[in-house]
DNA sequence: ATGCCAGCCGTACCACAGTACGGAGTCAAG
DNA sequence: CTTGACTCCGTACTGTGGTACGGCTGGCAT
């Protein structure tokens, strides 16, 4: 809102400064730097001045970072799938791998979590609520159930 | 096995040491001392050597951490757990409370992941497998998406 | 008495994904 | 030319759940 003009977006040459790459992708300064430590993000070229000079898609790589995160990726395996991209030689199989066992564990992870659900949900059926603590059957059985 | 007697369980008082505590619940030594210093086991009395002396019911307290975060409990809520077991006022309604609220929480991440599967799903169902990185329809719905 | 494991402590370290800080230098507008 | 926002860097810190290390003492069987 308060922000004024002046560097919106440094015109006239097609590259930004990290605040802006930050500000159109989403993220904080501090999290390109850290991409770029990182790998996930190629070192830039400077100005004399030493500020990174941004090619304006950095924005859609670190888009694409975070959507890859949301759909359960790590920064590692972000990683690898930037890599096969730039990879001329690579063809769409290792994605299609990559992408197949991430579904094997998120299906994993869905069935543990539904144990889990189901587990908790029978404790709760047996608690009478209006018991003092010291019957509570869902310690109780925290207490007494085999791991 | 090669555990010769003579401490298995130091006899005659009902104490035991660390690594017998760790032993019968399944735990490092050093699992033991981060518990205690994060609250979740009382500070033991001590021998005059130093040593801890656990109460054996430590072992029981120490598993009951241990289900409790295959339940998906984090160690901050086994903590308001045992917290609340040991407060004689409480009744059962805060822990079913707390089971409430992490039955939710579950719920809504298996929700998550399942959005998740079904995105990588027909992600993959639109690869064709033998085309070149370029054309991955993978990589370039990542490129593309608008979350 | 001697050997040797067991336990003590503070501290550092692991992975993960960032965020914060402070002092210096830069840029552009007024 | 000054002001204020921006960026630089190295480093340290966050939270989560532990594990590891090294030097020192304890306990106990032989």
């Amino acid at each position: 809102m308060g922000r004024s003009e002046g560097q919106m977006v440094s015109a006239r040459d097609e590259s930004l400064r990290s605040g802006e790459v930050a500000r159109l992708a989403g993220v904080n300064i501090e999290t390109l730097r850290y991409y770029e430590r990182r790998g996930l993000l190629p070192q830039p070229p400077r100005r004399p001045s030493g500020y990174r000079m941004y090619p304006i898609a950095t924005v859609e790589r670190v888009r694409f970072i975070k959507r890859a995160q949301q759909l359960g990726f790590s920064l590692r395996e972000i990683q690898q799938l930037l890599q096969l991209e730039e990879a001329a030689w690579a063809s769409c199989e290792e994605v299609c791998a990559i992408t197949e066992r991430k579904i094997q564990e998120i299906a994993e992870k869905i069935r543990d979590l539904q144990k889990i659900r189901r587990a908790l949900q029978s404790l709760l059926r047996q608690c009478p609520r209006v018991a003092p603590i010291s019957k509570c059957p869902i310690l109780a059985s925290l207490k007494n159930a085999k791991p």
